[in-house]
DNA sequence: AGCTGGATAGCAAGCGCTTTCTATCGTGAG
DNA sequence: CTCACGATAGAAAGCGCTTGCTATCCAGCT
């Protein structure tokens, strides 16, 4: 039915072994018998069961990158950057290792069970991305499995996310804190004093991050916290579009929005102007991200750029093993505070 | 070293047989004993070993799904609605079955590769979404490689791609002429007679396709052809950006542009805004798609509709088995002309 | 001419799991 | 009290490939 190696090495009068040896390349064969094997392989089409290769040689090619949200471009960026180093330099699919994306729509529960199943795999190397769930069962079981898995030889990358003591993943961390108080620092400089935060899900380190950066700008300009003025939600657009109205409805006074990243801050930005308010003139709003389409909106958004491509290739050359770990396995990446057209001082 | 079946069956005092239809669920099992197993593998921590697994049994769980570019949206959509359909009813990972996405970047030899490795997994289906490449030469390869793969009993279905007549994959392609014409028609009927086009890379169905919609729309009307006024670029922001800059030394006085799709759009916009250019008031705007960011822009931008999540999700339930083919085994899905606010009449 | 060693090729033993076929046990029927 | 049969469990034969070890061949030496 299925050509297997037995079929090539009749066809090329040579033993199962040899051939193995031709296509694996790590063993001298003669030019002459190369070449009759290679075309024996071309004649019957002959593929490699991928399977039966990896139990035997004890390994596999795949590698996994875990995302949140496959459709949200900040880890569309990301998955990409990872996905071409693992391919191999020059971006073509030379090594042919098997990079694949695992979307975890955010569930800890898909991301325990993904990991199984790449463990199962016996994957080479694993990329998770994005901020973690914080919560202390999950974290725990989390951490139980990354260990298992860096025990077990696979490579275990975070990318965007903090590190995980303990369980042998290097880890490339966003200084999210450090972004979040720039962006307020920023806003509080311009002379804002009443500004809502839209924060994302509860739970998540990213939103906790961002979140106390922000309170300690506005505690550093000795500002009371005030916390009727966050509201989370979702870290999508119609997130933004609701938190305005629920912001306005507690202060409507309101000069200033900082958003959870730039994709709720569309959203906000979508609902000031059903409102008539006009940005920056009316309301300042400022995302977070950096996100392609935010130069374009209009206003062009002010945001906290994060090298997301370049963090994305660098955990790809960490997780293909041609880069080694940062020191101590953590290194932490920068956001930069990108001033555009949406925050401006406050009327008046 | 790594525990095997045969230590949970020590542990568990049954056969390796036992176990392994334990965990398989396919064959009668005392209720005592399968508890016996359980906490016997519960407590050895076990991992099923995937290639061995999968070469036994001479099957898999992997489901690749192939995008021209995973930081794109469009995909991005697409293969989350594939995903989410895949690991089981309701977006739980239950099937257990390994979706995952491979991002060939538009490349075809990545696209080869690619379904080589997923051939080689032995993986039970793959879905490939976006446009082909028209090169007769590659369009045979893929061809002889899909047949392989469908007789492997793999299954395969196109994704907003039009069918590829005996290979035995499912397409469900979307009518982009259709929608072009639709674009075109409705500049027409505002009184636009100075259309730019931007249009995608050459030899990509979608391109042509849509391209081709606004061909017969023109000449529908009676409007002589314009060479001209269409240029090419990639499917991204800087394309549309430059292309505004090339259409308006051609023809200074275009007052309206379509775009091959709503990223590309924002492009334009941008640049012609630099311009000093009103959107719409002194050119119209129109895209393809209906991005998430795309009701955002301002103005809002005018676009086809393209039910990318309905459509990934049928893919995904088709890939799946749990939705018959289509009947012919192809499936036209139309899209929607959404007229927002960046298309006016010209001045005039 | 006999010997040594490098270069190749082959043998065969698994890798860890699934599954067919067979063995065993307990129970209701005769 | 025996027999047959349904329900379970085990034995063992692979699945297709990799790789350590062994066998062979021939060139170069002594």
């Amino acid at each position: 039915m299925t050509v297997t190696l037995a079929d090539v090495a009749a066809r090329a009068r040579v033993s199962a072994a040899t051939v193995s040896r031709v296509l694996n390349g790590n063993y001298p064969v003669a030019e002459a018998t190369r070449e009759r094997v290679l075309s024996a392989v071309a004649e019957l089409d002959y593929v490699l069961n991928g399977p039966a290769s990896s139990l035997a040689a004890a390994t596999s090619d795949l590698v996994g990158i875990l995302v949140n949200d496959i459709a949200d471009p900040f880890f569309g960026i990301m998955a990409s950057a990872v996905q071409s180093e693992i391919s191999g330099p020059g971006g073509r699919a030379g090594g042919e290792r098997l990079a694949v994306v695992c979307n975890t729509g955010g569930s800890p529960e898909r991301e325990l069970t993904y990991l199984t199943l790449l463990q199962r795999q016996r994957a080479a190397a694993v990329v998770i991305t994005g901020g973690a769930i914080e919560d202390a069962e999950h974290a725990a079981a989390l951490g139980a499995k990354l260990r298992r898995l860096t025990d077990a030889g696979t490579r275990v990358v975070l990318c965007g996310r903090p590190p995980a003591p303990d369980t042998g993943a290097a880890a490339l961390a966003f200084d999210n804190r450090g972004g979040g108080r720039a962006l307020t620092d920023h806003l509080l400089a311009l002379g804002h004093r009443r500004i809502g935060y839209i924060a994302g899900p509860h739970e998540r380190t990213t939103t906790r991050h961002r979140l106390e950066g922000h309170h300690e700008a506005l505690s550093a300009a000795g500002l009371p916290a005030r916390p009727e003025l966050t509201v989370h939600g979702a870290y999508d657009r119609a997130s933004g579009f609701q938190a305005i109205g629920e912001l306005l409805r507690r202060d409507p006074d309101l000069t200033a929005i900082v958003a959870a990243n730039d994709t709720v801050a569309l959203g906000a930005c979508a609902a000031l102007r059903e409102r008539g308010l006009r940005i920056p003139d009316d309301v300042s709003v400022a995302g977070f991200d950096d996100l392609p389409f935010s130069v374009d909106a209009t206003p062009a958004l002010t945001t906290v750029r994060l090298p997301l491509h370049d963090a994305g290739a660098r955990a790809g050359r960490i997780a293909a093993g041609r880069e080694p770990e940062p020191p101590g396995g953590v290194a932490v990446v920068s956001g930069e505070l990108t001033v555009r057209d949406s925050t401006a001082p406050p009327r008046g």
